[in-house]
DNA sequence: TAATTACAGACAACAAGAGTCTTTAATATC
DNA sequence: GATATTAAAGACTCTTGTTGTCTGTAATTA
């Protein structure tokens, strides 16, 4: 039971967005330079934040991607759950079995970790240092 | 990102021992009944659950399995490290990114759900109704 | 028109989970 | 001691999902 690298990536790349001047866009080349990505696996990924709404995209020459809304509404758990998808963490395998209190106490426990991570946002990493991007002194 | 069926079916199990009356034992057999699964199967999860000391077994005729401690010794966490190790739920994929604060974030989340499933007690759930164990009327 | 960029989809490689089958060892009963 | 019952160990297969690549198309700028 982990996250997929495909959420770690994007939590990684939401915070180079987060960090990006207001107005300015970022091109995929970029983005996947800083973890060493291919940029069509990137794609993929960014594809999806886009989808969700959580960012813009622009096709072209100069074209690229940014932040869609402001900073402070961005949370871990928007990111995590554009990539993961919703399925519950725990669904009981047992036949006819309704109302399930194994199923019920794993339930509590998932709604209150997306509770907390619903809580913390991006921004709030993305500020302190620490979180190099990749690329030191190019 | 999910529990595997295996942790699904020792929590399930384990409520079955608890349920059992002091110093019986119970088969593989009937224990996998209850569930619908093929008990070779199931034999796998119970072998993890005994070296880690949960619960007790004996070969041989007359044989199976017994909880090795008190009921209200075991948590839902207990069960649920055995079954899928100890890994973390998130791990950076960034190299050489010591420190990385969204990992830190998210080991936060773990830790505080991880705290939250040590604190609930099989032995809770087992007393109450509803939980079935497949086989009604038999 | 040419270059740059996002988007879509097919495809392959790999890993992990789920589950079966076979064999061996230990215990009880007769 | 022989037989039945049970746990344990390991090899093996099947399926599924993740990870990632490759190719082609559409949109925008210059």
């Amino acid at each position: 039971m982990k996250y997929s690298n495909a959420t770690n990536y994007a939590l990684h790349t939401m915070v180079q967005l987060i960090r990006l001047p207001r107005d300015a866009s970022i091109g995929v080349q970029e983005l996947a330079k800083a973890q060493q990505l291919s940029p069509t696996y990137l794609s993929k990924i960014l594809t999806k934040l886009t989808k969700a709404g959580l960012i813009e995209s622009t096709p072209g020459a100069k074209g690229g991607y940014r932040l869609a809304r402001g900073e402070r509404d961005i949370s871990f758990f928007d990111v995590i759950q554009t990539i993961e998808g919703e399925s519950h963490l725990f669904d009981c395998t047992l036949h006819r079995h309704e109302g399930c209190l194994i199923e019920k106490v794993m339930r509590d426990a998932e709604a209150n970790m997306k509770k907390e991570l619903q809580e913390q946002l991006l921004v709030d990493i993305a500020e302190q240092a620490g979180q190099h991007q990749g690329g030191d002194g190019k």
